[in-house]
DNA sequence: TGTACATCAGTGAACGCGCGTTCACTGATGTAC
DNA sequence: TGTACATCAGTGAACGCGCGTTCACTGATGTAC
C-alpha cells in the first residue's frame, strides 16, 4: 500500500509536462502541423526517441494540450452566469473574466484559436468536443435563470453556443490586438453582448407568454 | 500597340493559376505552414524551381489565395443588405447566400477559416485586412437603412463586425458539418441572426429617440 | 517580311540539412522473497 | 534489511527521405531594325 507515487512516475510526469510546455511555447509562432517532434525534444533537452515514451506523435501531444487549455475552464463560465446582479454588471464581469484568462494564459488561447480549424483532425475534434460541452454547460446555466422562462432547450443551446463562440472570438481578437488594443476589444465585446442580451430579452415577444 | 496579351504571359498566368489551384486542393487536409513548395510543383507537373518565377515562397502564394477567395465577395453582402423585404426574408436570403457560396467554393472557405488564425503571419494579416474591409462595407450598408437612425458610426461598425464574424463562423460550421448537417447549421444561424436583429431593434430603447 | 539579338519561363543537377522512426542499449527504480 | 531479478524512461547511432534554395542552362517568345 506504500504508493508514494514513485520516483520513476514522478520523473516521467515531469518530462511529459516539460514536453507540453516546450511545445506550447513553440506553437506561439507556428501551427501544430508544422511542429517537429525533434524540435520539441531539443527544446526540452532529451533525445528524440524519448518523445515516444509519452506520445505516439505530435497530434497526440496536441490533444493533451487541448485538455490542458480547456479542461480547467469547465464550471468557470457557469459560475459567472450563476452570479446575481443586473445584466450590465454580469456582462462586465464576463468580459473581465475573459480578459484576465487571456492575459494570464495567452499561449493556451492562441493554441486553441489556431488549431480550432487547423490542419490536424484529431486536435480539431478534441477542441470541438470541448466547446460543445461548454455550450451545453452555458445552456444549462441559462435555463436556471428566470429570464429563460418559456425558452425551448433548442433555443437555449443556440444561445449557449452563441456565447461560447463569442468567447473564442473575443479571446483571439485580444491576442491579435495585444495589450494596447485590449481595452478596445473589451469595449466592442461588451457592446456586442449588450445587443445579444437585448435580443434575448425580446426573444419571446409576440409569442403570447 | 498590338498588345494581344502575348503567348508568353498567357502561359505564365496559366502556370500561376495551376499552382494556386493545386495548392488550394492540397490545403484541404493540411495548413499552409506545412505545405511544401515541392509538393505544389509536383502536383502541377513543373520543376520546383519554376515556383520562384511566380511566388517568393508559399506565404506569398497564401496571400494570393486570400485575394482569390475573398476579393470577389466585395459588394455581395452589401447587395443583400440593400434588398428590400421584411427582416425575416432578408435574413433567410443572407443564410441562403452563405450556404450557396460555401457549397460552391468549399476549399476557399476552408482555407480562410484555417488560416485566419494560422501559423503564417502575412496570410493572417491579409485575411484580417479583408474582413475589416467587409465589416466596414456592411456598416456602410446598414447606415443607409432607416432602422439605423440614431446609431453612432462606432455602433454600426460593431454590428457590421458582428455580422461578418457570424458569416465566418457559419461557413466553417457548415464545412465541419458536411452536406448532411448543413440544414441544421443554417437553422441555428437563422435563429442567431434573428436574435441579433431583435437586439438591434431595441438598441436605442431608453435613449430618448 | 526577314534577320539578329534580348528576354525570360521553365529545366535539371546538385547542395547541405533536419526530419520521423527503428533498434539494441544502459542504468536507476521497483518488486518478490 | 539484503539480494536477485524485472521493469522501463531515456540514450545514441543509424537509416532513408524529402525539403528549400543555388546555379548555369535551354529554347520558345518578343523586339528592333
Amino acid at each position: 500500500m506504500s504508493h508514494t507515487v514513485g520516483i520513476r512516475q514522478t520523473q516521467k510526469l515531469k518530462t511529459r509536462q516539460a514536453l507540453l510546455d516546450a511545445a506550447l511555447r513553440l506553437l506561439e509562432h507556428q501551427s501544430l502541423s508544422s511542429l517537429g517532434l525533434r524540435e520539441v525534444t531539443r527544446a526540452v533537452g532529451v533525445t528524440p526517441t524519448a518523445f515516444y515514451r509519452h506520445f505516439d506523435d505530435t497530434a497526440a501531444l496536441g490533444v493533451a494540450l487541448v485538455e490542458e487549455a480547456l479542461g480547467s475552464l469547465h464550471g468557470v463560465i457557469g459560475a459567472i452566469l450563476a452570479e446575481t446582479g443586473d445584466s450590465e454588471t454580469r456582462l462586465d464581469r464576463s468580459v473581465e473574466l475573459i480578459t484576465r484568462h487571456v492575459r494570464e494564459q495567452p499561449a493556451h488561447f492562441r493554441f486553441i484559436a489556431r488549431e480550432q480549424h487547423g490542419g490536424v483532425g484529431r486536435v480539431r475534434e478534441a477542441i470541438a468536443a470541448q466547446l460543445r460541452l461548454f455550450a451545453e454547460e452555458v445552456a444549462e446555466a441559462l435555463a436556471a435563470e428566470p429570464e429563460s422562462r418559456g425558452w425551448s432547450d433548442e433555443d437555449l443551446l443556440m444561445l449557449g453556443g452563441l456565447y461560447v463562440d463569442h468567447m473564442v472570438i473575443t479571446a483571439s481578437a485580444m491576442l491579435d490586438a495585444g495589450p494596447a488594443g485590449e481595452a478596445q476589444v473589451a469595449d466592442v465585446t461588451r457592446r456586442r453582448l449588450r445587443l445579444v442580451t437585448l435580443g434575448r430579452r425580446h426573444w419571446l415577444d409576440g409569442t403570447g407568454t
